[in-house]
DNA sequence: GAACTGAATGAGAACGTGCTCAATCCCAAG
DNA sequence: CTTGGGATTGAGCACGTTCTCATTCAGTTC
């Protein structure tokens, strides 16, 4: 075989491939397991041929071909991230800390968007699921349509659902408490003297892209609801219009602006809520809190560059991301540990008055 | 070596390892060679046999093995992106371009961030290249230590420079026209009536971060020196002031604003130049565009909720990625085409006016 | 029926690593 | 000098795929 690599070598390319461990012990003068166990740091290697391998390692710029080591070793270590968007700064967090999660743990990160589709989600998992990644996080793209995460889950997919869960896939979860910081933040509003609160719900046709439900939005949507409920307060349909996306969400919102009994408080469910909201409020001139108080999810940048700064609930995006890297690497390890539920604390922070005027 | 491989087989755990094509091929009663020629679509294959394979593929939920592919093929069909930071909106766009780009020539992305440190960034392309990622994008963390990525450009990795280069390094390159889109921007502002246009300049002392030279920044600030040249007006010391971060940026404006000869016009090289300069605006409650004009680079979602909204240069993030990840798929194509440079053209929107009170 | 042709098929090498097993080496004790 | 034993070493299998090569098979022609 030697004779046949040698040649096989010598016939390509000089510097087209990188040296393998063969070079690497051809150039030490010794055998293929010697350099391995050198370099590998395992079995027992006399001090002469560690010198010799490592520096013949040097010379040659050797590189530990991972493709290789995983094929042996059946790990690849790598983690997959299927989410709806890296674009999203939302997402974007989440990612960096799972990418620094899973490098704390030796982990590299494939990234795959989804733009919420179902369709690509399918396409993705299987692209991360033939490159072997040892664990998956995943931003499920819809509640209903999840045959394909049933069957991965199935298969012994590691998987970590991140800010929203299909209840009924059995797998780690790492979210925010999504309805109580909806439900307290609303109530801080009313306690704050407002009755008339409205709230863009999750919702609503699109011709471009088909819609999914997702837990996080009706969770937070539950909060605001029941915070209403418990005070007594009734939510008129107009002012829970069905919305997606900034323009969606500043048209309907223009729309309650305009109308009777104009709403007095206005609550985003999530960043480009809060971006339509200002949106229609800018529109119509409106100052807050002056004229109406605008508070909700997600303490992106730009909350605190408007004047006043809006009140928000913060999320640990970056919180989120690590802890999911931290559960997929105790779940590789340990594969028969039972599915736990971790939930996060969001923060509340009180900005702007959110008092009616 | 079929008893063997049996034999290792049913002493495994059941549903631990996936189905291999051998796996296949025994269900369907044919040689590896026949399966693995009706999965990979070449060679001959009777209609029969091909349905056969293809029946049991389904029924054992058969799932290529990319490692074992790349093993042989010696592609990976992996691109890397080594970029700052993702949780930089900038980069999260970049990002999201280079991920379509990538899964349209069917690569995968694996993301490494460097956080702008030389050392990191080393790591990360270590990492990738023991990966063997067909190719990277990168987004160099300093122009001036670089030997790393010379020595992984020698050894024939296809690269392509992102966002800001290394001129001496021999790769394609994909930018905007920094130096072009400020003069022009700064031009406007002159054209506009102001004189006294402060710019806080990439730099400074940092204790948590050594300094890196970006050309991004180093090519804008010189648009910006150039426009002034040009029109005949003096940048007085105080009024580029060494910054880094919003909050650095921040207080260096800040100190400007309260100082003599107060600035008319604020030009910001970057996002968080702009948040920064926006923070000390504010916190000296000044307004725009009728106490000081404000405009800069990059048009982020929040330049546009401001009122008045701003005048900014729009950087197509977005079409980096894509291009980079074409550039590095026609690179991997043929090898021997010759350095390429891409600059894509920026976009000047002028919201909020410009002209001096 | 023999010879020919092209399709269909199976055996097996190769990719680079990790790891097992047996063989060899060295050194000290007897 | 022999023996024992631990340290060191090398040969070789295995991972799952792609692809080459030789062989077999079916069908056609003379």
């Amino acid at each position: 075989m030697s004779r046949a690599r040698y040649t096989h070598r010598v016939t390509m390319a000089s510097g087209a491939a990188p040296a393998s461990i063969f070079d690497v012990a051809r150039e030490a003068g010794v055998s293929r397991a010697t350099a391995a166990r050198a370099l590998g740091g395992y079995g027992s290697v006399s001090e002469r041929s560690r010198a010799k391998v490592l520096a013949a390692a040097a010379k040659l710029d050797y590189s530990i071909n991972a493709v290789a080591r995983s094929m042996v070793t059946g790990r690849t270590m790598t983690l997959g991230a299927l989410v709806a968007d890296v674009a999203n700064p939302f997402f974007a967090r989440v990612i960096r800390g799972f990418s620094d999660g899973a490098r704390a743990n030796d982990y590299d990160v494939i990234l795959v968007n989804t733009d919420e589709s179902p369709a690509k989600e399918e396409r993705g998992l299987r692209v991360l699921m033939e490159n072997r990644v040892d664990g998956i996080l995943l931003t499920p793209a819809s509640l209903d349509k999840h045959e394909h995460l049933q069957a991965a889950v199935d298969r012994g997919q590691a998987v970590v659902q991140v800010d929203r869960y299909i209840p009924e896939l059995e797998t780690d979860v790492v979210v925010v408490d999504n309805y109580d910081a909806a439900r307290r933040a609303v109530s801080r509003a009313i306690a704050a003297g407002h009755t008339r609160i409205a709230t863009p719900e999750h919702g609503g046709a699109d011709s471009k892209q088909e819609f999914c439900r997702i837990t996080t939005m009706e969770d937070r949507f539950r909060g605001y609801l029941d915070a209403m409920a418990n005070a007594g307060i009734e939510v008129p349909d107009r002012y829970r219009p069905k919305a997606r996306h900034r323009e969606g969400v500043r048209d309907a919102v223009l729309d309650l602006l305009r109308g009777p009994d104009r709403p007095t408080a206005l609550f985003g469910l999530d960043d480009s809520f809060m971006l339509g909201i200002v949106d229609a409020a800018n529109a119509e001139n409106l100052a807050w809190p002056a004229d109406i108080a605008i508070f909700g999810f997600d303490d992106t940048d730009w909350t605190t560059v408007l004047r006043p700064p809006l009140s928000v609930i913060a999320q640990p995006a970056y919180e989120l991301g690590l802890c999911a890297a931290e559960a997929l690497a105790a779940r590789i390890a340990d594969p028969s540990r039972p599915p736990a539920m971790t939930t996060l604390a969001t923060s509340w922070t009180e900005r702007s008055s959110l008092a009616p005027a």
